[in-house]
DNA sequence: ATCTACATTATAATAATTCTAAACTATTGA
DNA sequence: TCAATAGTTTAGAATTATTATAATGTAGAT
């Protein structure tokens, strides 16, 4: 299992204190072999269960906040009513399970690079992303 | 320009009774040559500076949904902060414009299909989305 | 014309997120 | 080592988006 030091030394690289929340923000999302998906809800959940850590709940949305604008979380848009973030930074497409609202990460080989025809005049593109909505197949059969 | 009583067809076929509201929002939002992109929020805009039409915003809220519900609008995620809309409803790809916030649709042909390699047991793809994120080339050059 | 089921409305309630201002703490450097 | 200070955390208030409520209104069937 990684050090805190690690942390410690991440979060000084990109200019953020080493305060104790922000280290136990850490374990709970990066001291884990698989990518991690969660809420802001889900994540005060596990802290305050798991960790036995109470953190404010503003000091969870600032330092969620913090750690996309740094590069450590990406936010991911599903649903509208929820705030999907992300551990594993880099590009990369989602499938999203309508049934239990979980989502799942694609490997590079699941879809096929996106080829995009169109230009729109004086813009870049920043992002291309794939959203693969699965849901129960109920008619199971041949 | 289209007569208001396709609109009223236009409901009753799919259930809904054609209201005075319901008439001044598929006007609003039916009435166009091209597709429609829209938050709650501008189309409570449009519909009381554009329309002169004050309509309360819960009935804005239950007619948008119940037009998504029978399937005339289609919702849209983009931004986890804001619900966009979009009167096509068709399955298409979308251009999602940074700077202005702005919604594109793609055509089939902007994009080339997507081919999807993964199965997740017992689950079948409901929808396959590509959002691709623009911004203005700032770097203007060779 | 009347009835009934569905709609609309203003308002209250809820939920998610952000703001605020005071108390706290990691870092710097005397 | 010990302030000074700049960034951080916190509880709670404020804000925003959305949904629920309950009274009133209206379309469509009889």
């Amino acid at each position: 299992m990684p050090k805190n030091c690690n942390f410690i030394e991440k979060l000084r690289e990109v200019g953020l204190r080493p305060t104790k929340q922000r280290l136990k923000m850490c374990e709970v999302l990066y001291n884990r072999e698989k990518t991690f998906h969660f809420t802001i809800n889900d994540l005060v959940k596990l802290l305050s269960e798991k960790m036995n850590q109470k953190i404010s709940l503003a000091t969870v949305y600032n330092t969620v906040h913090a750690f996309e604008k740094k590069g450590y979380l990406k936010e991911i848009s599903i649903d509208s009513h929820k705030s999907y973030f992300d551990t594993n930074t880099s590009a990369h497409h989602h499938f999203f399970d309508e049934d239990t609202h979980e989502l799942i990460d694609c490997d590079e080989s699941d879809i096929d690079k996106i080829n995009i025809r169109k230009n729109i005049a004086g813009k870049k593109i920043n992002s291309v992303e794939v959203l693969v909505r699965v849901a129960s197949d109920n008619q199971t059969q041949k």
